[in-house]
DNA sequence: TTCCATGCAAATCGTTTGCATAAAC
DNA sequence: GTTTATGCAAACGATTTGCATGGAA
């Protein structure tokens, strides 16, 4: 990550701030209340180059774009299937053994961001159909 | 799942005898080889209409176009978040466990369709950078 | 003053949809 | 005959890219 910039401050910051697992969109949106001339390749741009740096984390899913989380404590999640949304829960799925386990089975060495399970939510379970 | 159809059939049969997890792409070109006139978007609807009917799974990624695997014994993937592709592997995550403190902690209700972890693979590990 | 980041618009990728035709039941 | 599936092409949502300009080191 090389020059500072307003707006990459400002993304980081909408991130890190954010409980919600929000998309590119949703950032933007956020970013654009307070720099209201930013514009969607400066975001998506940025946020790649967070990823890549790993301030923030990026979870793709089954249903709906992609969404980022702050690099925090590690989680795990639990994404509807229905709405797309993230939801966080904890579970110690004993990393170290995992890892080597799968290294030796499948010759991919994991990177522990934490495990994404789906399902479907609550609210989404009322709604019939 | 309603009318028979000679496409859905040769879908069937191209995700069920590929054990490399294939991309709508990849299943639509070895479709067309046996059946020259389809479209893609017969082999979009269909791979659709056979996820919604339990019939094969759909893998969403980090990178690249979704995938999909027939539907077999339960088993985990390890995705490459470079070049894509998918291995599977085998360890016990104790699903019923799990749903269990999912339900607790979230809401949501997991379905039992195998876990997905993201690391990098060995051939892409070798390509330095 | 060189490099990196931005904004804009156009392009791209993967996928979905509307519509007329054709096949299944 | 009525429904359901197809092929085509156009539309779509999410994301990426090329290019000229502006800001950072």
């Amino acid at each position: 990550m090389k020059n500072y910039s307003r707006q990459r401050e400002e993304i980081i910051k909408t991130v890190q701030e954010s409980y919600d697992h929000p998309t590119a969109e949703e950032i933007y949106l956020s970013v654009k209340t307070k720099d209201p001339d930013v514009s969607r390749s400066t975001v998506y741009r940025n946020l790649g180059v967070l990823v890549e740096n790993n301030l923030i984390n990026k979870i793709s899913m089954l249903v709906g774009p992609d969404r980022y989380d702050a690099v925090r404590e590690k989680h795990n999640h639990a994404i509807c299937t229905k709405c797309g949304k993230v939801f966080d829960f904890k579970y110690d799925f004993e990393y170290e053994k995992l890892k080597k386990m799968i290294l030796k089975q499948t010759g991919v060495e994991i990177s522990e961001k934490g495990i994404a399970l789906e399902g479907i939510c609550n609210s989404c379970k009322k709604l019939k159909n």
